[in-house]
DNA sequence: TATTGTTATACTCTATAACTATA
DNA sequence: TATAGTTATAGAGTATAACAATA
């Protein structure tokens, strides 16, 4: 059973009413509606199509880039470690959804590409998951929905510079 | 070293331009930043507390609340299983910041409570944890932060709504 | 019988570092 | 020497289900 009555941690610092700590605010709300939604996914990944967040993450990169994609090129895309990045691909080669070839001018380079089967179920995941979202912010009107897309990338933008 | 350079999964779902996916498309871009900022989170929690994001998460729950809390309720507050919250506590109870006591009047249940030494190190974790957020969101003005703040929280609200 | 936690299990993810092959 | 991947390792998180103790 799925525990979804969960409080917010950020009534912690909710407690501070002249408080000047919006971001850690932001930050806390930002982590438990996405694990709450990840949670649902995951689930849903996994019941449905045998899958986890991560797999269907690399899969997605995959399937917009017909040539296939660098083992590191994927781990930069994907923010998984090289070595991660492994094992992830390892697992996705033994279900027959990936297949790695290494160019014979470069023979330090691995290429991972989907196979036609692997093109075909992601197809199907991503349809799935798109209609699972719908769902789920299906009482978020589609104007706001835009603005918060506009401003979740400031935000990126902003953590992407400040750890560089 | 953290590959910083990742690529928006949401542009595979952004090639469809008349495309009405905006909910997969924010869902994708908040998976992403989420996952940004929390591996630079976690990380830093890792190196400076030898703590990690789920357990700052159960402390911080334990923290505002000073009679403790039964097990079960930990576990909807912070979205973890039963069984895992079991797992959890242990390693906090090991390090000494976390007690359990089951009382007289029902011995089923056990109650967590922070030890003061749990009081001390959280109160540092936190700080730092606020200090380390209002350096990533630097460039995002107070205003918008704001906004995003409320708008996570219809977002959030309607997850719980279709879960249900 | 229902509830509260615990135990067991299996798998995946995460992070780090050492290592191999190739350039 | 530098780069691209792989291997190795250790520790946690996650999900499920069976189980024990208590109510």
């Amino acid at each position: 059973m799925l525990p979804i009555m969960a409080v917010d941690l950020e009534i912690i610092v909710n407690d501070t009413h002249d408080s000047n700590k919006q971001e850690l605010r932001l930050w806390l709300r930002l982590l438990s509606t996405t694990k709450l939604i990840s949670q649902e996914v995951r689930r849903r990944l996994r019941s449905e199509f045998g899958a986890t967040l991560p797999q269907f993450d690399l899969l997605a990169q995959l399937y917009r880039e017909p040539e296939g994609l660098r083992l590191g090129e994927l781990s930069k895309r994907t923010m998984v470690t090289n070595g991660n990045i492994t094992g992830l691909i390892e697992r996705l080669e033994a279900d027959g959804f990936v297949r790695r070839e290494t160019p014979d001018d470069d023979r330090r380079v691995t290429v991972a590409r989907l196979t036609d089967e692997g093109k075909a179920i992601f197809s199907r995941m991503a349809e799935a998951h798109e209609s699972w979202l719908r769902d789920l912010m299906a009482d978020v009107d589609p104007a706001t929905i835009r603005t918060i897309l506009a401003e979740m990338e400031l935000l990126k933008n902003s953590a992407k510079r400040h750890l560089s």
